[in-house]
DNA sequence: TAAAAATTTTAGATTAGCCTAAATTTTTTA
DNA sequence: TAAAAAATTTAGGCTAATCTAAAATTTTTA
């Protein structure tokens, strides 16, 4: 069994190494968990001899085979219960992020086969984050990037990249939620910023920092 | 905000103070917390500086009304959550308890309002203990142990005062269930033990012991 | 009611997770 | 490529929650 902060650690390294293997460092986890570097070495060094990271002193650390199921199962709890609070408790998906940061600790793989099959084994949470299955396996979607594309490409919301309230709900305001449709009609090359086309002809301007955060299917 | 552990004790304490206000031995509760009582009387200092109990060295503890009131919320989320294990999810009533006991930790007053609404407001756990509502009040009915009452009495089971699930699981294969009428026909003098009737004329005899556990609306 | 037994508290350690300050290693830069 | 800067680790401490063993207090019993 791995204590709280045990898995806090592992879903951060997740995270934080983009591509499968790549490797962290101590400072990026500890901006991440807002701890000091020095803790981090201790508990790189504590998950190490669990065989949960490999870890090579001054270098950085990368999750062992163990170490990504784990957290991946960490995540798939989180993303259920997302969905949970928003489909089946009325939440805005932009207030559940701190409760289910809670609950995906909660330690019953029954518990939580239930509710995947409660939910109806979605395949994503409200924000668009795929939901791995028990074996760890993500059903992945090729997303772009809206600050990636450019004038005439079009597609539908498929994810968001920042999960802040904040954003989140300047996104709702706008209408910029999962599944809107979207047609690029400009990208302004002076600042980045994006002019685009919503479903009811609707016209509105994002900056490049929005744009890089809303995820597209095309 | 109180630590896991300081609910814990809180919990422990509140179900060893049989009426309100009742001392409370730091033996009685190292025996329920599994824990040893030089544990106990160290946590009980930090209790009585939270003002959470009040405290007399070699007398024991008891809850204040704050104590009471946060050791009654604490209750209130575990009855709930086992309410939506069984109802929403399907679990069986003998499976819930450990569950619970990690969920009722979980830290968001909405979170369980929303979900004491989802459930339609249940008055009673799956084990027909009382669900306190949001400002600590019980819905109390009065219940009977069957091993007090005697032949010709009658009433429906409305709860239980023993959860483990070997007990649980025996209840459930007798027809012991929440809800169900029973009729007593003999209590033995020798042993104690009482024959019932149940439903559909159905007569069984149960041991005094499970007897005290199994109580009656009359 | 005094001695024995039981209960409770105190003293002193331990572990997990965190911290600051100092030392070490790596990276950047001039 | 050597010095400066940045990153990382080590050393030494702190707090919460636990423990064992010893001391203090209360309760029981003869």
């Amino acid at each position: 069994m791995n204590s709280f902060t045990e898995e806090n650690y592992l879903k951060a390294i997740y995270h934080l190494s983009k591509d499968h293997g790549s490797v962290v460092t101590t400072n990026r986890i500890s901006e991440t968990i807002n701890t000091t570097a020095a803790s981090v070495t201790d508990m790189l060094k504590k998950l190490a001899d669990k065989n949960l990271i490999s870890y090579v002193k001054y270098q950085g650390a990368s999750l062992t085979e163990t170490g990504r199921r784990t957290a991946t199962q960490i995540i798939r709890k989180h993303r259920l219960w997302e969905v949970f609070l928003v489909d089946t408790l009325g939440f805005k998906w932009d207030e559940v992020h701190d409760i289910a940061e809670e609950l995906e600790h909660i330690n019953s793989t029954e518990l939580i086969n239930r509710l995947d099959s409660f939910l109806g084994f979605p395949k994503t949470d409200p924000h668009g984050d795929p939901i791995p299955d028990h074996e760890g396996n993500f059903n992945h979607k090729k997303l772009h990037q809206v600050s990636k594309l450019k004038a005439g490409d079009e597609g539908r919301i498929g994810g968001v990249s920042e999960h802040s309230p904040v954003f989140l709900q300047y996104l709702e305001k706008t209408g910029l939620t999962l599944g809107a449709s979207l047609h690029i009609k400009e990208v302004l090359e002076f600042d980045g910023s994006v002019s685009l086309k919503l479903d009811q002809n609707r016209e509105i301007t994002i900056s490049r920092e929005v744009a890089k955060n809303i995820l597209l299917i095309l």
